[in-house]
DNA sequence: CAATGATAACCTGTCGAACAGGTCTGACAA
DNA sequence: TTGTCAGACCTGTTCGACAGGTTATCATTG
């Protein structure tokens, strides 16, 4: 029985692998945190006696990650943790069928109503703030029937709400979410709501924004509910994918 | 004004980065499934003149995000939606303290509780044994006292709930969330719970897996609502960081 | 002395050629 | 028909080289 036994998932095959895992373990040690620069390219060179490649390798599957951000010129750094891996991970899931549009937006509201309960509860008086004059901006851009302006609150609203529940993994994941999905369904349809639709989504902002700020948690969740099944009942109406992914699933689930 | 300016964000300034944009496109347009071959290094090489390095690395970052399996020798594959990337990302964002254990355990609370809602009304017959069988295991196992075939059961039950749920974010996700998270505390400390905690928890199992195999959803979702509840005491008291953490970002929220 | 600008060191991005070793296919032989 | 073997193909890794960007040092200059 060989000694390595010990650590049996962490042969790695490959070279460029076993330097990948070497960084993690490096930032892991050193306690690295965002913003801190790891070594240099040739540094890790020297040090495990590999060749440039394959510590180049190691390197892009760890920017991949959203772990380090590499630009030319400059030594790579810790990167603050972003969506974007995740979204791109989200997006070819979508993109082979492997998840459908109904069940991102399934998690999402379930993300989205815990969400605002926590904001409810947790968020800081500058938070509420900032929520209710994203709110009157939503409102003007109504009034002038300024759309781009319309959906650039819409987010801003959503991202504060997701910020305010203190727990980061909501921003996270709700960004990686909603961007895989727009990504997806922007490719299929461009979404022209009418004026009476954008009047109730406003609607529907307001009164969570109203709630969260009130500190009304049941509240604000019943209103992201509401809120969600609008948005649910406009997506199956366009694609009509729900039940027919649902039944077809439960057919196959042996 | 130059003409690219139509597609600003896509003018990736590295070349890797064109190349790896290039074959999601490439998936995306031939609607390539899990288990399709994706073109070899060469023929990328050839058709985009681009060196092969360049190539190797867009096909890295792909691979790092769980996009394609690359064996050495084999052709590149697409490979089926999996929890590594995620788990790698989440653990990078515990390990630089971007995301706390309870964080994880809060995001995991609400996505397992829905989970087993949905497995209440939308798991198969098969499902439904499957889940009984196994939780029999599970008693079998504490009756002998059996702790690795106790935790074996722990996860295969959990794994089964959110594959019943029909919703296939959900075992990605779950795994993914539970995956970093073991991973961060493994290193801290060794869990020896007493045998007491270990009947509590195995009870608590049998009362959801019951409740889903009867479809009352809304019981089922209190049960492991409950089951949550005991494991964040039990963490908490392990390393009490929940209220600590809590409040402190209250205060730096400004 | 301080501000400024040039230079040198360092870093990443890309290319090319080369070899080792694994995988797959198809032809040939038993 | 089946088994085996060779060759084509593919990924893993290395070395060397050059372009172009960034940073810090340092000397020049006001």
């Amino acid at each position: 029985m060989p000694l390595f036994e010990s650590i049996p998932l962490f042969a790695s095959p490959t070279l460029s692998a076993q330097v990948a895992r070497h960084l993690l373990e490096l930032i892991a040690r050193d306690k690295l945190r965002p913003g801190d620069v790891a070594p240099s390219e040739a540094q890790i060179c020297r040090e495990l006696d590999v060749s440039r490649g394959c510590v180049r390798e190691a390197y892009r599957t760890l920017a991949a990650l959203g772990i380090l951000a590499i630009e030319s010129g400059r030594r790579p750094r810790l990167q603050t943790m972003n969506a974007h891996a995740l979204s791109q991970i989200f997006g070819y899931a979508l993109e082979t069928s492997q998840v459908s549009p109904s069940d991102v937006l399934e998690t999402r509201r379930v993300l989205e109503v815990q969400a605002v309960q926590l904001a409810a509860r947790h968020a800081s008086k500058a938070q509420r703030q900032r929520l209710a004059v994203e709110m009157r901006h939503m409102h003007n851009a109504l009034e002038v029937l300024d759309r781009p302006r319309l959906v650039a609150s819409d987010l801003a609203i959503h991202t504060l709400l997701a910020e305010a529940s203190l727990n980061p993994l909501n921003p996270l994941l709700l960004n990686a979410l909603r961007a895989s999905l727009e990504h997806q369904m922007n490719l299929n349809m461009g979404t022209r709501r009418s004026v009476k639709d954008l009047r109730r989504i406003v609607d529907a902002h307001g009164s969570i924004v109203e709630r969260v700020c009130a500190g009304d948690a049941a509240r604000a969740a019943v209103a992201m509910s509401r809120h969600f099944d609008l948005s649910a009942v406009a997506m199956s109406e366009l694609m009509s994918d729900t039940k027919a992914t649902r039944s077809r699933r439960r057919a196959v689930a042996k």
